[in-house]
DNA sequence: ACGATATGAATGAATG
DNA sequence: CATTCATTCATATCGT
């Protein structure tokens, strides 16, 4: 489970084989890396840190071994979404009903991890009804409008259109539902 | 980055996907796609194209493979989006002094960032950066934001904008169908 | 070595 | 425009 990430470092660790993605190794989060974030998360139960909390947390995680913004994003999004799917699946079997709608539980590991396969029913559609506590902690992130110390002022959240001069107003409607049949054929 | 793993202007391409479930749900663009919208981004400097250069630029890409609308807004969309994000959590912590100007490390953290001296090559450490930054900011954009996110005054969309074709205006961002296509979810 | 799993990285899609 | 979710790719690490 927990590599054994012991000296890497994550310095030069190449192989050699660096082509089109991913060029160099990528960042191997050292134990003490993974202590602070795994406190950051659970204890403080940051989830989605902001641009000002991923700067802080980068600069003191940074004391223990090579590692970059980006990399505290990627852990805190990829942990969150991990954890958030593992769960979904444990959720699953306690409602089991006749009517399965399972959707190959991470049991099965024998075909590589191909997610369900000819599923019955698609599990997207998001249908979680997990927890929502995020961005409520913090320290006092949260600027009231970007921390980019800029008031921008008013009228600045989508809603605007009709932009064009040339075809017939469009109408917006709001997302919420996105495009479904959508009959008329205006455009 | 680019996956480089289709070249087909077929529809499906299933890189190496072998069984079942075609439909992937979600547009992979081509490399040829790829490369006109970039190019189109760097140097064309489209962050945020209207809804009719979206419309050609989507009959433009489809000759290269399966596209809608929605794909080239959302395209931008995330290419600017991401394109700003990084540079956030990536910002300056090189203020460390012996005497803490700004940047208060405790808590308040106010506007830590100061607006108007973020240097653009700031991946010292990183050995990232390099490879996304093709082309320098070709911008043609009116109207503030185009920088760093500073001033951008009121009025962005000032009821009708020149639609140009040459000047990309801002505006316009919106999840209305304009686009055409549908995912069609059938829910 | 190889297969499976864990996890970093990237990006399309969607929401606020 | 910022933020978040979901999915997928790529690779490091561990198990056998």
């Amino acid at each position: 489970m927990e590599p054994n990430e012991d000296s890497s470092s994550g310095s030069t660790n190449n192989k050699g084989n660096f082509l089109c993605r991913q060029s160099s190794s990528r960042w191997t989060p050292t134990t003490d890396q993974i202590r602070i974030l795994r406190d950051l998360y659970y204890n403080n139960g940051i989830r989605s840190p902001s641009a000002e909390q991923i700067q802080r947390i980068t600069a003191r995680l940074r004391q223990y071994g090579k590692i970059e913004g980006k990399n505290v994003f990627y852990w805190f999004q990829n942990h969150k979404a991990r954890d958030r799917q593992k769960k979904r699946f444990t959720a699953d079997m306690t409602m089991q009903r006749g009517a399965y709608t399972s959707i190959s539980p991470g049991v099965c590991s024998s075909s590589s991890s191909s997610p369900g396969v000819l599923g019955v029913g698609q599990m997207g559609t998001s249908g979680y009804g997990s927890v929502l506590m995020e961005k409520s902690f913090g320290d006092c992130s949260i600027s009231g409008g970007g921390g980019n110390g800029v008031a921008r002022s008013i009228s600045n959240n989508l809603g605007y259109v009709g932009v064009d001069p040339y075809c017939p107003t469009y109408s917006i409607y709001d997302k919420r539902r996105l495009f479904n049949g959508a009959p008329s054929k205006e455009d």
